[in-house]
RNA sequence: GCCGACGUAGCUCAGCUGGUAGAGCACUUCACUCGUAAUGAAGGGGUCGGGGGUUCGAGUCCCCCCGUCGGCUCCA
């Protein structure tokens, strides 16, 4: 039979051959190098016997799933060394992820693990990658696997063989066995253990039986591993640096915010992180007055009739925050929209009134579960960028895209590039179809009319109707949602809101709800991790400081601080009996984008010495000119 | 909320198998008056997260609670 390589070529082998067959036809050094084979675009074992006419590539170290392949395999090496330390142990699923792997456990009773047990468990690995035990695969039928991993006591593999059949009619499934482990899987993986180069576990934590929180609580070992140990080296590199940007470690360093004991998840913002609150509100409330929001402010305490009336009371209610007043139950908003339909409801509305924009930094309040909160990432106390358009059907695409356009004018201030997702009818909803089908082609309809790119999500709309999301990744890769926009059909039938058409005849107009930052809190929180603390001049909490000397030219110092605080610049004067050295370092520590050095020279010249952080000595400005320099910078948020 | 780990001075951390707490930085005082990343010396500072228990004796062992961290579930 022959085969086609990825440049053309035509490969001929004897029938029965095999890819290791075909990598050793090619060259011996490939067929050392070889770790798997590409058989018409699917990955296989080397081991798989080849079909003829097939077009085929040999996957080594260099092919981008290389790395899938041995985190695979080191998945069944964690499992196999799991079983030896702890027999009696239930395991479940192990596969490769984004940067390595996992495989979940269920320990017998009495066994818990902890990273401290880890030094064992991967020398046991290491045990079994030396031992340069091959992956051999083993086809057969569903009866023999279940009767197999019955007698093993392997209930969660018996659960997945059970569902493989009775959701895709399997009949047969595939073993995969390395030394003394055999685990249910499709592979494929390596010829061998041997071929992990480098790998290491890096936590445990808990993780339910298929993602499922009624169901048992399993104990999920990740792990991760290389084709070689410098890349291993590179990656742990990566994560300690990504530490050293997490927001809540910036914002102790940098003096930011706090958290306290006294009010879990809700932050206390210090005069440094304050600054960066304000010139980002700044920001958001002149381009909202510019984009047609009118500005308001509402009520956080509400009735709990409100919450009945909006649906917040049966839906949401274990999320939100009561207290009895005079004996009236009320609550905390979880959201501001009842609160902005009551500023509608104010008046009789004409359809020459629409679009209405009203624009609040709506302080909200959610009880977050506990095992949940995350620094400044998730809080129980919510500051949203929060904005409610109330217009008509028709109006609904081009408020929309004006959303859009407002959300990707912000993001871009910062250099942002969000990921964006649709999501569209869930199984549960409100509105006839023919609704759904308008809203949801006026979201992507606004969508494409920009020409962006975005994720569908079916079926995670809200309940009364589609959403557009906007999504940012922290320092350590996590995902988090920032901005929404939603079409809402629901709200303004609940509180019977309408307006006056022009043939005079009553509407309900639709209802947009937007944030586009998400939260202030949020939002400072990615700011933070994305500048690495090292603020551009506009947001820096202080934007300069004056050095002098010495103590001589503290007269001079206070001078020059005091005309950067006329030209609008939050600027401190660092007025220590400390030498010029000390200054610069404590400066340079806390990321203050100028240092205004001031001597002898300067005060006799009105200059200043300027020095940029993180980049040094500038050289000598008159005071005006650098007094307008910075002032220039900060006004164009550069 | 669930699983696991952790919680010692403002911060970062040390404190072995139980014998009434220690360092660096920060802070205060004094001297130095300094030219682009730490001047030196002295000093003050801790209910060892909270509560209960075991023990002659608990930061250290046990139990409960709170908080934080890593995940999981959730995130209108």
């Amino acid at each position: 039979m022959h085969v086609t390589l990825p440049d053309g070529k035509r490969l001929d082998l004897s029938e029965q051959a095999t890819g290791a067959d075909a990598a050793a036809a090619i060259g011996a050094g490939l067929a050392r190098a070889a770790l798997a084979i590409k058989v018409d675009g699917e990955l296989r074992d080397l081991s798989a016997p080849l079909s003829d006419g097939a077009e085929i590539s040999i996957v080594t170290g260099r092919d981008a799933d290389s790395l899938e392949l041995v985190r695979h395999d080191c998945a069944h090496v964690l499992a196999a060394a799991i079983l030896e330390l702890y027999p009696g142990t239930r395991i479940s699923i192990g596969p490769p992820i984004e940067d390595g792997f996992y495989y979940d456990f269920d320990f017998p009773e009495g066994v818990s693990i902890s990273e401290h047990d880890f030094g064992a468990i991967e020398a046991k690995m290491a045990e079994h990658i030396r031992a340069d035990e091959p992956f051999v695969r083993d086809d057969i039928d569903v009866d023999t696997a279940l009767e197999r991993f019955r007698e093993e006591d392997q209930p969660y593999k018996v659960e997945l063989i059970e569902d493989l059949m009775a959701a895709q009619g399997v009949q047969t499934v595939s073993l995969y066995t390395n030394g003394p482990f055999t685990d249910l899987c499709r592979g494929p993986h390596a010829p061998s253990t041997k071929r992990i180069k480098a790998f290491k576990l890096l936590s445990v934590a808990g993780a339910y039986w298929r993602g499922d929180a009624k169901r048992q609580m399993l104990t999920r070992i990740y792990g991760t591993a290389f084709l070689d140990k410098a890349e291993l080296a590179a990656y742990l590199e990566r994560l300690e640096q990504a530490r050293a940007r997490d927001h809540r470690k910036l914002g102790r360093e940098l003096d930011l915010f706090l958290f306290s004991e006294l009010s879990p998840g809700s932050p206390f913002w210090q005069p440094n992180g304050m600054a960066i609150w304000n010139a980002l509100t700044e920001l958001w409330r002149s381009e909202n007055a510019g984009r047609g929001y009118r500005e308001v402010r509402t009520p956080i305490l509400y009735d709990v009739e409100l919450w009945k009336q909006s649906g917040h009371w049966d839906k949401y209610r274990d999320n939100m925050y009561f207290t009895d007043v005079e004996g009236r139950q009320m609550g905390l908003k979880p959201m501001n929209c009842p609160a902005h339909i009551q500023l509608y409801k104010s008046a009789r509305r004409s359809y020459r009134d629409l679009p209405i924009r009203y624009s609040e930094a709506g302080l909200v309040h959610r009880h977050e579960p506990s095992g949940t909160l995350h620094g400044l990432m998730r809080v129980r106390h919510i500051t949203q960028d929060d904005a409610h358009i109330f217009c008509t059907e028709e109006q609904v695409q081009e408020e929309v895209a004006g959303c859009l356009d407002f959300g990707f004018f912000l993001y871009e201030t910062f250099g942002f590039e969000p990921r964006l997702e649709l999501s569209t009818r869930p199984e549960q909803r409100i509105g006839s179809d023919e609704m759904w089908d308008r809203a949801e082609a006026a979201l992507a309809g606004a969508l494409d009319a920009k020409g962006l790119e975005y994720e569908v999500n079916p079926g995670d709309g809200a309940f009364y109707g589609p959403k557009i999301d906007l999504h940012m990744t922290d320092s350590i890769g996590r995902s988090w949602q920032l901005g929404t926009v939603q079409l809402d059909y629901s709200m303004p039938e609940r509180f019977d809101i309408g307006y006056t058409g022009a043939d005079n005849a009553d509407h309900r107009p639709v209802m947009i709800h937007r944030a586009l930052l998400g939260s202030f809190e949020r939002f400072i929180g990615i700011l933070v991790e994305h500048y690495a603390g090292e603020f551009p001049l506009w947001l820096a909490p202080v934007q300069a400081i004056v050095l002098p000397v010495s103590d001589r030219f503290a007269e001079y110092g206070s001078e020059v601080a005091k005309a950067l605080g006329t030209a609008g610049l939050r600027a401190e004067l660092d007025a220590r009996t400390e030498s010029v050295g000390r200054k610069i370092r404590d400066a340079e520590l806390r990321k203050v984008p100028y240092m205004l050095v001031v001597g002898e020279r300067e005060a006799e010249q009105r200059a200043v010495a300027l020095r940029r952080h993180g980049e040094g000595d500038v050289g000598t400005l008159e005071l005006a000119d650098a007094v307008g320099r910075l002032a220039s910078e900060d006004h164009k948020r550069q």
